[in-house]
DNA sequence: CACCATAACTTGCATTTTGCAAGTTACTAG
DNA sequence: CTAGTAACTTGCAAAATGCAAGTTATGGTG
């Protein structure tokens, strides 16, 4: 068994999770996120070089699996394996400590699967006017 | 309420810990590691400065606390507060998952205090003959 | 058919954070 | 007077992050 900087498994852990986004985009597939566009649109606003980074890196390391959801051109979207999904009591232990620590914080709700979003039915797209570029509002 | 990024309990507590060595420097302080040479002497090997800029961020977030265990020169050494110790379960629920997908790693020990590190007692020095200098070894 | 829009990325820097090695301070022991 | 020790600090190189814009491959609209 080599590791990279120890054989403690808290430090194994953190050369995968240890960063400002990849338990943040684990936190969106945990509340039903699926697509880039759904990751984007997160209220911390990473960045797209960064996001596709770290779902890169998360597929790598099994905690997440792509799909296509369309062909022509292929569009994926990402869920988390059984893997990834074991991740959720460290969530639920970090959500404790920190709804204590700043008041006035507030566990997301799951997503609303919107019907954009449908699994198998014809998605119809509605002819929204916003632009993909986003606005410093 | 202003938050840096978000409302999101999760994402202000990456905010504070969300890096590769601040929650080492919390599991050296759990398994009763106090004084600086102590967290350096550690296997993933910190550098010195990176330590005392997470010491002071600690420091300034109520998760530790400071205090002199000698004068002349000022020697501190530093310990969890409450706030702090409650990062325990996050540190539990991380093992547990760590342990499994890191076949091999293993939860350190606590540590022994060493008599060089008597709390109350004149701690006598040995004089031992190996260097500040860290060797890559 | 010519545009515009959309989704999932990629690319090119500028800024920030890390990491490494060495230096500083203030003593005590010999 | 010299060496050693502990807790930092400093200077600079390297890596990670952030920002804005570009690319690819469509489908829809007028």
């Amino acid at each position: 068994m080599k590791f990279e900087r120890s054989s403690c498994p808290i430090t194994n852990v953190l050369d995968l999770l240890g960063d400002k986004w990849t338990l943040l985009v684990i936190r969106d597939l945990v509340l039903g996120k699926r697509r880039y566009q759904e990751f984007l649109a997160s209220p911390e606003e990473i960045a797209s070089n960064i996001l596709a980074d770290r779902l890169n890196k998360l597929l790598v390391a099994g905690l997440i699996s792509r799909r296509a959801y369309q062909r022509n051109p292929t569009r994926y979207e990402y869920l988390l394996t059984k893997k990834g999904n074991g991740l959720e009591p460290i969530l639920e232990a970090i959500v404790v400590w920190g709804k204590k620590q700043f008041p006035g914080t507030k566990k997301f709700p799951r997503i609303k699967q919107s019907p954009g979003l449908a699994v198998h039915a014809g998605a119809r797209r509605t002819r929204a006017g916003n632009s993909n570029r986003r606005s410093k509002a």
